[in-house]
DNA sequence: TCTGGGGTCCTAGGACCC
DNA sequence: TCTGGGGTCCTAGGACCC
């Protein structure tokens, strides 16, 4: 048996165990640059605000009612996910950290429990530990689990708490649950399927099996044996290295002079290097874009990517700073109201593979002796930022001036950020 | 005036190899 | 008139997840 565990409107509750005067109000979280809702409270979903809906089209709604609004707060979502993940940890041997706000654990071998009451006393562990509430879901596959932890969301009189274990049970949830709610399939394949008959979980797993193969392909065609009982995804205990890294931003005012556009691109560059030397990775090739508004009018709008084969996997933020410049240069145009850019790595392998070089025939030597010199530089990079906090050391270009997001709503980093603590408390 | 960010996997088709 | 079989790699596009 698998039990999913995910923590309820996470980014609202985040917010609201910091400022308890929250409770029982509305209240939504914003996307980077407060754009839209990307978690919103069960009041704030009853008044009609919908997921991934534009802030500015529902302006007089949040204003009508009081509704509590929020810039998106990553350092403390990552951290208090971390505690709650780490309290979950100790009730099962395995556990995959499935998202921010969800994970997996093994339950086999459990069974000389009942597993609901066990899962019960793993939510109020976690609350009591982290004040976040969860729902949880168990059953015999992973798609099953995840349906189990939906149906325990949105019928609060489980408490929390869903089990599917016998068929009657399986079938009964299943024939409740709209096609498209089904993990891994979405809009477009429920769209699909609902022509063709098939509306709910129920219909699906009971659909000819080749015709699922045929038109949802390998992924649906798992997904069907997984609501039939039959587990085809097993638990992930570690993570595989990321295969591509992505740092990008939309700009709360548009950026239109080169310089400042650099400066944007030279500190998404760092970002990516950064995250990718914690990956213990290099990267090989870089991309990066620099884009309009995609909402500009169309002799207004222009979208410029570009990638460039790195002569060597690297992961020195000084290389892949040097690289971003030189495509910025190349499909930088003047004359467009920049509103977003970000860079890519990819070509990924780990620094313990053996180098993939693409010499031409007049490089000089690879300089193993220079290699040796960027990966200590980088070292002490990492060191300093990690002891006095990001950006305390950096490359001169990695420039906060002239391009920022919008975070009018922010709230403090009350858990990793003594500043931020103390003007809390005083 | 405003419209997120960061990922994965799969397929089809083209170019190429022997 | 006919025109093999078995591969790899790359890219673009489309689907999905949170």
């Amino acid at each position: 048996m698998f039990a999913l565990i995910d923590c309820n409107n996470f980014y609202v509750s985040c917010e609201r165990l910091f400022n308890p005067g929250l409770r029982g109000r509305p209240v939504v979280v914003l996307s980077n640059n407060d754009g839209c809702f990307i978690s919103r409270s069960e009041e704030a979903k009853a008044i009609g605000l919908g997921m991934g809906e534009s802030a500015f089209k529902c302006r007089e709604l949040l204003q009508q009612h009081q509704v509590a609004v929020y810039s998106a707060n990553f350092s403390l979502y990552g951290d208090l996910s971390a505690r709650v993940m780490r309290t979950l940890a100790d009730f099962a041997p395995d556990i995959e950290i499935y998202s921010i706000d969800e994970c997996f654990l093994d339950l086999s071998g459990f069974d000389r429990f009942d597993l609901a009451d066990y899962a019960r006393q793993m939510r109020r562990t976690v609350e009591k530990h982290t004040g976040i509430p969860v729902s949880i879901g168990i059953g015999s596959t992973k798609t099953l689990a995840k349906a189990a932890s939906r149906m325990a969301k949105k019928n609060s009189e489980l408490g929390g708490v869903a089990l599917l274990r016998s068929d009657a049970e399986v079938s009964d949830a299943l024939s409740g649950m709209d096609v498209e709610h089904v993990w891994g399939i979405g809009a477009r394949y429920g769209a699909l399927l609902h022509r063709h008959g098939i509306h709910t979980a129920l219909d699906f797993a009971g659909a000819p099996a080749p015709w699922v193969r045929r038109n949802l392909h390998i992924t649906g065609a798992r997904v069907q044996e997984e609501l039939n009982g039959r587990s085809c995804l097993s638990l992930e205990l570690v993570r595989p290295p990321k295969q591509s890294i992505c740092t990008s931003r939309s700009f709360g005012t548009p950026v239109t002079l080169k310089e400042n556009l650099q400066h944007a691109v030279a500190h998404f560059a760092s970002k990516c290097a950064f995250k990718l030397r914690r990956e213990g990775s290099r990267a090989s090739l870089l991309t990066v874009f620099a884009a309009t508004s995609p909402f500009a009018p169309k002799e207004k709008r222009y979208w410029g990517t570009e990638t460039l084969s790195l002569p060597s996997a690297t992961n020195d933020t000084l290389l892949l700073l040097e690289a971003a410049k030189l495509v910025l240069e190349r499909i930088y145009r003047p004359g467009y109201e920049y509103k977003k850019a970000g860079v890519i790595l990819s070509g990924i392998g780990s620094v313990t593979e053996p180098q993939q070089t693409t010499l031409s025939l007049f490089d000089t030597d690879p300089h193993p002796e220079k290699q040796g010199r960027s990966a200590n530089l980088m070292e002490a990079l990492d060191a300093l930022n990690s002891r006095y906090g990001a950006g305390t050391l950096r490359v001169a270009s990695d420039s906060p001036s002239g391009w920022k997001q919008r975070q009018e709503e922010l709230s403090p980093a009350y858990t990793t950020r003594w500043c931020d603590i103390i003007e809390v408390t005083t």
